[in-house]
RNA sequence: GGAGGGGUUCCCAAGCGGUCAAAGGGAGCAGACUGUAAAUUUGCCGGCUCAGCCUUCGAAGGUUCGAAUCCUUCCCCCUCCA
């Protein structure tokens, strides 16, 4: 049955353990490995994913890594998506980051989400599992037994709980309800490892002891860091906007990935690459040493990540791109092609910025053209009323990085 | 169930009858400087057919020449007591 090379135990480890946040506890992790080894029997590990937002990021690549490195070590990963939590949501409205989904939401981003983390994982040893498939089932008795399984200040100790109860902001009751279910999960698929980000650690704590509760063995819990987003404060997530999407195209990408601060960009190396680390420690020694320049640093970052979705030839190209139209002032090779039609004579530049998707209204086309964002050809607009002709074509320009080629018919 | 506090433009937060599209801060965007970094600095930051007009201050009505500001009803949130 264990078909994974044979690695001692002392060696898994050792690999797990790199990178992680946090583990509880070491000494009964090393205890179930041993059982494993001597039984033949893998681990089990749970990670699970709400499929609220259908685009996986370079934030839940930090857990998908982790898995990975468990499937290399032979064992079994679930990836369990949380199609009935997620299709719960959040109705105070207070918490802008849930809304209740729709089932069909729930499964399309379910299916991307797999599309998506096979780019990571081995598909042939990821068993994946919708917890609807038990919880649809749960009926409203089974619910309060659960759920009389923990007390309302035990929940409190929840951090973000604890934080909003303080401050005065609402809290609904079902949200008691998430860790719960996500603890009752660990039970139904007996878990003996669960993944997820540090602010999962009290969620992943619940399962631990409804597992106890239950009569199995509580799971291990392994956290990995948050990875902060673009703007380097907050965690990276598709609602603030500050992430790089696994399915962004090679340029946007490599580009996302150049606009990150220095800072962050050895926090990225350090969550992402899959450089060495002593090697990584080298490469931070000389740029702080200023015998290697950051951006070139950033460059070779950028071009790792690239090419771990795209193919290092794509990521090769991606770089060059950049140069050409960051370094030298050029152009990108792929400039979106957009026609619009015209009611007669032509169409006004502002309206035209608006439509071809530059800007979001007319009125911040007007603000860009004022502030001298804006060119046409390759040249400076001043002039707010520039008509453009019907049947030209026109290279339009608003700051440093958004392009259109836009056809008047 | 009772008492009190509160809902303002993406977020926080002033305003409490006209000078309010609404102070201040944050975020964001753009210009300068750069390495699409940081820091600094300047401007913008509801919409439109843009020196004018239209829609916003929880919702709906009302008072007034005029309301985010006053009145009525309703909805929602928080705190304390029960």
């Amino acid at each position: 049955m264990l078909t994974h090379p044979r690695k001692s135990v002392a060696e898994q480890m050792r690999i797990l353990q790199r990178g992680i946040a946090q583990l509880i506890s070491a000494a009964e992790l090393e205890e179930k490995l041993n059982r494993s080894a001597a039984s033949g029997v893998p681990l089990r590990i749970k990670a699970g994913f709400d499929p609220t937002a259908s685009d996986l990021h370079l934030g839940h690549t930090v857990l998908l890594q982790k898995m990975r490195q468990f499937q290399e070590l032979g064992h079994e990963v679930i990836f369990l998506i949380g199609d009935f939590t997620g299709r719960i949501g959040d109705p105070t409205g207070k918490n802008i980051t849930r809304q209740p989904l729709t089932p069909e939401q729930v499964t399309a981003n379910a299916q991307t989400y797999q599309e998506q983390v096979f780019h990571i994982l081995d598909r042939e040893r990821t068993r994946v599992a919708f917890n609807s498939s038990w919880m649809e089932p749960f009926t409203a008795a089974g619910m309060i037994q659960l759920a009389a399984r923990h007390t309302v200040a035990r929940m409190l100790e929840r951090e973000d709980f604890a934080n909003r109860y303080r401050q005065g902001q609402p809290i609904a009751i079902h949200e008691f309800l998430y860790p719960l279910v996500q603890g009752y999960d660990s039970v139904v698929l007996q878990a003996d490892v669960e993944l997820g980000g540090t602010d999962q650690t009290f969620n992943l704590l619940v399962g631990r002891e409804l597992q106890r509760d239950y009569g199995q063995a509580p799971q291990c819990v392994l956290t990995m860091p948050i990875l902060e987003g673009l703007d380097g404060v907050n965690k990276m997530s598709k609602s603030l906007g500050n992430f790089i999407a696994i399915q962004d195209p090679p340029d946007e990408m490599f580009g996302k990935l150049m606009s990150l601060s220095d800072p962050l960009m050895w926090r990225y190396y350090e969550l992402l690459s899959s450089r060495d680390m002593r090697e990584l420690e080298t490469l931070r020694a000389q740029v702080e040493a200023g015998s290697f320049h950051p951006m070139e640093a950033k460059k070779q970052l950028a071009e790792e990540l690239t090419g771990r979705y795209h193919g290092p030839q794509r990521a090769q190209q991606a770089r060059e791109r950049f140069v050409e139209v960051f370094g030298n002032k050029g152009l990108p090779e792929e400039i979106e092609t957009v026609s619009l039609a015209t009611a007669g004579v032509g169409l006004g530049l502002a309206a035209a910025l608006a439509q071809a998707g530059l800007v979001s209204s007319n009125s911040e086309a007007f603000r860009m053209i004022q502030q001298q964002a804006v060119s046409v050809n390759g040249s400076k607009v001043t002039d707010n009323r520039l008509l453009l002709q019907a049947g030209g074509e026109y290279l339009l320009r608003v700051g440093k990085r958004r392009f259109v080629r836009l056809t008047l018919t």
